[in-house]
DNA sequence: AATCTCGGAATTGTCGACAATTTGAGGTCC
DNA sequence: GGACCTCAAATTGTCGACAATTCCGAGATT
């Protein structure tokens, strides 16, 4: 679930610790189905993947629970699993919850932060700032240091649990989401000023404030989110909203 | 009518179908580390408790891979699990993340319960009301329906993230927390004007007053826990702070 | 022709045995 | 006496095989 335990030792082989087969093909799995290569949707059959994999079923089948666990796929019993169907409906539930979760971590953080934490924010923003300067709309950028701007956040707000939650559970799902929607980042100046902002706020101890500006940093986000989708909505017709089983 | 009626006792013997013996052990885990029949810190190994159980070991992991998930177990590769170690630390923490995500679900069901479903919520609060006036006092019982209440709001949110983080993953560990701090509800009436206030706001359509209360009364319920803790402390010597893991 | 039943194939669930790793105790060396 | 090394016991990780269940299609029935 969470590592997290440094090793005083010298020898920090900064590689993932793979201590087990399970571990290591449930890296790589959730890395397929995050990346897209195993597009949601798609059946996962035990003895297929095992071998895919050069593994027995054993250690898949504990790969496959931790999947799970993660939201990343679903299971039945005596039926199967597959690789889990992301719903519009869904994304913006995912938001909501982000919403309420991220408000409170800005708000704990502006209690908790310490001034090297601080300063390292600043630093995430300032870095993503040259970048933005040099490809200027470049919305990836913009979005993998937005990504980093609110981890760093929530690590701000010294709650293990808002931290486990966020940045474990809910943290491939929502790279999912995005590689599932490839959610443009329409917004990025605007959303570098919000981010500075809330980074006052922590900074001058503002908890209210912090909690109310990220608040309204994720709420805007969904709606940008939600608007276009609605836009490629008139594009294309409607997809089914829940295509069940075995499609082609 | 919808479901949702009939489990607001842990006193329910597997009415839901158990088609594995995964399955069935893991409930039956899960009920002894929540009654305690399994301290916290109890360090588990797979053969003891495979043969307890009557089962192999297959199933056994599986059942205590869900465990993990639920955060009643902590494993350590090659090492082995025991039942999760509580602290008041994270106690509080978890009310930090309950107010987060209570006060959004009360939000979002204030615009998206219907009419029954607020009916049932009133039911719930008359019934244990009258359960109150027969054993005045009994904080036990207060604490039942406080659950049974909060649940009910996560429900009305039909935000269905909210609902498995809050009544999934969640739910599991506060009756642990509850078990093992053995939470005295020492505000029952209080509480009780709380919830009508919760539920009018709802009534009303009034987002925005139905989090605010909502925050304010898992908040409320924070701070008294808190002052609880701090008053045993004065009382007994203070227990040690973090025992030693696996420092070596 | 449509529906129901039955049976085989495929997949998941379960088991027992073997291998890899950790832990702790005992002994040896300084 | 203390620290280090070695080794054995216990525990976890992994494997292949068998049993139970589900799914799907062929055949029979109305």
């Amino acid at each position: 679930m969470s590592q997290s335990h440094f090793d005083s030792h010298d020898a920090d082989t900064e590689l993932p610790v793979v201590r087990t087969l399970a571990e290591r093909v449930f890296h790589q799995l959730q890395r397929a189905i995050v990346r897209g290569e195993l597009p949601p949707g798609t059946r996962i059959t035990e003895p297929e993947l095992s071998s895919h994999y050069g593994i027995s079923r054993g250690p898949l089948r504990e790969a496959m629970r931790r999947l799970e666990t993660y939201r990343l796929i679903e299971r039945v019993p005596h039926v199967g699993a597959r690789v889990v169907k992301l719903s519009m409906d869904e994304l913006l539930e995912l938001f909501d919850v982000r919403e309420a979760l991220e408000s409170m971590a800005a708000r704990l953080a502006a209690t908790s932060m310490t001034a090297e934490e601080i300063a390292g924010l600043r630093g995430v923003l300032a870095f993503h700032e040259r970048q933005e300067d040099l490809a200027s709309g470049e919305a990836y950028y913009q979005r993998e240091g937005d990504l980093d701007f609110h981890y760093r956040i929530v690590q701000g707000s010294h709650n293990r649990m808002l931290m486990t939650l966020l940045c474990d559970d809910l943290y491939y799902l929502v790279r999912l989401y995005r590689t599932q929607f490839s959610a443009k980042g329409s917004r990025p100046q605007r959303a570098f000023v919000e981010h500075h902002r809330i980074v006052d706020a922590i900074e001058a101890g503002d908890a209210e404030l912090a909690e109310l500006l990220m608040r309204r940093h994720v709420s805007a986000s969904r709606e940008n989110v939600a608007a276009h989708y609605a836009r490629t909505l008139v594009e294309e017709p409607a997809p089914s909203p829940h295509t069940s089983r075995i499609e082609s």
